[in-house]
DNA sequence: GGCCGCGATTGGTCGGACCACTTCGCTGGC
DNA sequence: GCCAGCGAAGTGGTCCGACCAATCGCGGCC
């Protein structure tokens, strides 16, 4: 028995060569931005195949947790929020139907709260950040360029909060894709005059430093496009 | 050019393979529970070997998007809040220090409004069912059989709740292990006693359908944990 | 008619070969 | 002495072909 801890038995090699990389970063043998031994060295520590080896990285890949440089080497990430929070957007842009509200729902109950803690404690320099945004917005009528600024707008709200996690979060259930398919037919319905007004009592209610205030702004934002989303019947 | 859409040059063919697949659930060519073609065949259609085929869909299993069942085939999966969620998991297993309170924080948001939700629409069974686990609890001194029925506890709320999505990532936030190590000093500085009085309180608030009080209760719960956890040095 | 078993199908693993990119040291010119 | 440029070594990326192991269905046997 090797000190390195005897393999369970169950499962294919593969997922318990996951298992084994995991359980080095977790338990500290492993840090952050740290790098790997070699794809070959790592399969022969672990009795397995490169191939094998291999689909265990993948797949640490696509979880934000490892990173692969081709030529170079495979780095632990530096395990932020927002590497490991990545793969959150899947959800999101695999979601449709009830799924698509219940994330909307969840993201009401996190906007809100996020928005009322930014209340608190936003910078000057974030809030007129937030307003910039909120003025671009009202100035232009290309979709594209309006989303963008929505998102920017939320995500300054979001980082002012002050939790990283609570806005990787954000950033997975607003993303792109998510979106964009939401509002499709949403602004079309003429909502879009109604939803500068509410982004603007937000960008009030935080310039007041108002936290209640400012979690009920968000709560009706994002209220507003859930429940014309419940009504609409969607592809 | 085939009819198929013409593959991006950029990224490593293996994720394009991979968005390729992702693309295909999205916009409905293949649906939930769906078996579909073989490795061999997916290598072919695509232009890509087996290997990089295969690595492609190892990536989206551990997204829980697909599901490999040796000897039978690759299905799409059911694409259930908790299918696609469960890798949220690792996020709590390697957090640390900061963002260990960041987790929390975002846990105390959401089981509030969890909490205040099923406060409005639990069923009488399920509060008999949530009163059961409580009881347990308050019978046992087994650390693992008290967590077991905490986590319960809480499963039943967060599915009363109505929202399969929220209490998919409530599971996330209070699994087995992140739990375990929060808890680990915790109890030790006698917190026990007041954890039972707590879930009291979130029992009483269901009972009397009074989600404020729920809101309340629970919010007060994990907000006690989280700030013994600001203060306590973690390993 | 029902049960058993064999073989085809399909995912899982392996080993090796070669390609593409990065890195860094060496070399040669300035 | 310095630096640009080249080239070799190292490393991830891709491909191939073979074989193993679990599953499923079909056909024959009882």
């Amino acid at each position: 028995m090797d000190g390195t801890g005897t393999a369970p038995r169950k499962g294919t090699v593969t997922q318990r060569a996951i298992e084994r990389i995991k359980a080095m970063i977790a338990d500290g043998r492993l840090e952050p931005g740290q790098r790997l031994p070699t794809e070959r060295d790592l399969a022969a520590e672990l009795g397995i195949s490169r191939s094998s080896m291999r689909e265990a990285i993948r797949a640490l890949t696509v979880l934000g947790v490892l990173e692969a440089r081709h030529g170079s080497g495979i780095y632990v990430t530096r395990l932020r929020a927002g590497d490991l929070l990545e793969t959150f957007g899947v959800v999101a842009d695999l979601s449709r139907g009830e799924r698509l509200a219940e994330l909307l729902e969840v993201r009401r109950v996190l906007e809100s709260a996020a928005t009322a803690l930014a209340a608190a404690r936003i910078t000057p320099d974030r809030l007129a950040e937030a307003g910039e945004h909120l003025a671009a917005m009202e100035a232009t009528e290309d979709p594209d360029e309006l989303l963008a600024h929505d998102l920017a707008f939320h995500r300054v709200i979001a980082v002012a909060a002050g939790n990283e996690t609570m806005a990787a979060l954000l950033e997975g259930l607003s993303s792109r894709t998510f979106r964009a398919r939401v509002r499709r037919g949403y602004e079309e319905d003429g909502a879009l005059a109604r939803t500068r007004h509410e982004h603007a009592a937000i960008h009030r209610a935080l310039a007041a430093r108002d936290p209640e205030a400012a979690r009920a702004a968000a709560a009706a934002h994002v209220g507003g496009v859930e429940q014309w989303l419940r009504r609409s019947p969607e592809s």
